[in-house]
DNA sequence: CTAAACATGTAAACGGTTACATGATTCG
DNA sequence: CGAATCATGTAACCGTTTACATGTTTAG
């Protein structure tokens, strides 16, 4: 369903494209909270076409065809965003290794803590170097998202400094 | 890759344990980061065994099985762990649904954004009064993990009244 | 002319969800 | 004895990933 709900969007926000657009444009944008390929993209583009969610708006050179969302497929992005229902997927790799850290040695997880710190630091400059870029021209699509995002990484940063600290900080006491 | 993670983590911090048990353990824990029902969890559990990850190390009653983490499974685990590839899955339907906010009237996103606060707000107190019962007792399996799960809830409960005061705002000044 | 980028598709394999199916033990 | 809980499994279906496969246009 949710990658239905996310060509929707992507088609509503952006006005009509074709699927190697909404493809790169996937990777550029939603790839944070949502991954598909071309592969997945195209045949879903065509499913929703005959449920008459999409229509292929025109056809260009090299086999392109252009989508656009009907009124269908508006009203079915509608009720997606304002059904409330509780069951909102969520997967993270990452959390899911936090949970395993004591596994490790403490020397161990505090070196993999601190690689963590690297990477959401390089993660948070280009995402911030990206809203900065974008506040010179117009406001675009994914403002608020983007928001959110620089806001996550700089948490999970600071998590990870606070917990490597934490752990480096016990095992000097085990062996003073 | 992620659910035998999963359940090697779980087993190596807990101890032997059945499918039955990892499956509610499951749900209580790391369940904020992956989920898996037990139709998922038995057969990856054989599997697992065939593979010489796991054995059964003792059957009790009503079929009941209990598995160990071999030797051969800790070493996957902490490969798994410390193998630095940059492709860590995320999904995030929540997120996803930032990106769309822009599609609705402002009135409606600012109220979609308002019981995304009061949700986030149960959520961070139920986190919280877990980590607070912890620390009366010893510290527990998933420590780092639920600290880490405060921190990004109380950061995406920020942004939503943040951005549903600036939504408001803007709404406001359009029409005087 | 040739390499890169544009553009679309299919198929096999794998991972995950929902529903079906069964039986044993415990508690009231 | 009946209901709840314990305990395991399978099968159909759907979603996702990886690899295969093809052809067009543009830029150098």
């Amino acid at each position: 369903m949710s990658l239905r709900i996310a060509l929707l969007g992507l088609l509503t926000v952006t006005g009509p494209s074709s699927g190697y657009d909404l493809t790169k444009l996937f990777e550029r944008s939603i790839g944070y909270a949502w991954q598909a390929g071309h592969s997945q993209i195209y045949p879903e583009l065509n499913k929703m076409a005959a449920e008459g969610w999409v229509t292929v708006e025109q056809e260009g050179p090299r086999g392109r065809k252009s989508y656009a969302v009907t009124d269908a497929g508006a009203l079915e992005l509608r009720r997606w965003l304002l059904d409330k229902e509780p069951s909102r997927l969520y997967r993270d790799e990452r959390l899911l290794r936090a949970f395993f850290l004591p596994t490790l040695e403490p020397h161990e997880a505090a070196a993999l803590l601190r690689t963590e710190v690297e990477a959401h630091n390089a993660q948070l400059a280009h995402l911030e170097a990206l809203r900065d870029d974008r506040e010179r021209k117009e406001a675009g699509f994914g403002d608020y998202a983007l928001d959110l995002g620089i806001r996550k990484t700089q948490t999970v940063c600071d998590w990870a400094a606070d917990t490597a600290a934490t752990i480096e900080e016990s095992a000097g006491e085990a062996r003073p």
